[in-house]
DNA sequence: ACAGGTCTTGCAACTCGTTGCATAGGGTGG
DNA sequence: CCACCCTATGCAACGAGTTGCAAGACCTGT
């Protein structure tokens, strides 16, 4: 019952259309919530549907019509709402994490093959974000408001990536 | 589609009824895979249809009879085969994050005040970890095999809440 | 003019998982 | 004996999310 949440505030720091934000959503934002085209035209239906958020159809030079989402001041409260509201703390839902648990019953030497691979993703992603870092926020020292929570979120993304490799190179060096 | 050989590896470790593999998935297993009892009543019974499991009612004394499951060499070979093909990479998905992300947008004391209440609840989790890892794996450079795999997955459990505590800490320094 | 590409929106069908409720056996207390 | 609670299994309805496909607008190359 997120996206919903998620949308509307990708939309709040930047209004767009269904498309534009599925590709955010593939960018920055979708580092920790991923949703594709059509969910998102769904959820963008019945957020218009509820009056979260107004359409403003755009026409574009060499390209079809675009529908531009923006946000109300009923769903300007509704994210206020929500952001206040107490959630539930989430387990990890790891289907690597079972894979190493039950390699006694497969090939180990497949399983092992299975965790260097995510290592080296993990590695490539954890690169990636070095280099936002230093690309948008050489001197976090100087941040504040909504530049603050993004960086302290990609920092979050950093630390995550960190903690993957850890434990993983942790597993193969184990079973080494 | 993974629940189905969360279930073969726990049946693996230990034939049980469904209500059984519930109370287990409580514990172990759903620190990263839960699961409710309904879902695992409907995954057993399809695995039954496929042949992946075997069924044995069994009578109880001062209880009602349950069926215990175990699983066929038809499952074995399934789970073995499933352990040795790669994985997507699972992003974080985290509804907290989303929340620290757009706390421009409402109360940031309310926001922070949920930012502190999962604080507090890693810490307890990380807590309830320590603890296991005292109690069953004291000497770990001995272990091998399945309880080599699952100290190694309770090590990650502890990594991962230990990150989180980092990373909140660092969210609720950076807004003090 | 027409074929192919790509941008944009959207439908339909499916799987996964949750919530709420139902049923049935068995125990305990009034 | 009846009300109530626990164990154990299960159904039905719903919501969220994915996959595959389609349709219309607009461009380019032949």
């Amino acid at each position: 019952m997120a996206l919903e949440h998620a949308l509307l505030i990708a939309l709040r720091e930047q209004p767009a259309s269904g498309l534009e934000l599925a590709k955010r959503f593939e960018r920055s934002i979708g580092f920790f919530w991923s949703a594709t085209h059509q969910q998102i035209y769904r959820v963008l239906g019945r957020m218009d549907g509820d009056g979260w958020v107004g359409v403003t159809e755009v026409a574009q030079v060499g390209r079809p019509q675009k529908k531009v989402y923006a946000v109300t001041a009923l769903g300007e409260e509704a994210l206020a709402d929500w952001l206040g509201r107490p959630t539930h703390t989430d387990g990890l839902r790891s289907e690597l994490a079972l894979k190493m648990r039950g390699a006694s019953f497969g090939d180990r030497g497949a399983v092992l093959d299975v965790v260097r691979a995510h290592l080296a993703d993990h590695a490539v992603r954890l690169d990636h974000y070095r280099q936002l870092m230093l690309r948008d926020y050489p001197e976090p020292a100087v941040l504040s408001g909504l530049d603050l929570d993004h960086y302290l979120v990609l920092r979050g993304g950093i630390l995550t990536e960190e903690t993957w490799i850890a434990w993983l190179s942790e597993y193969l060096e184990a079973h080494a």
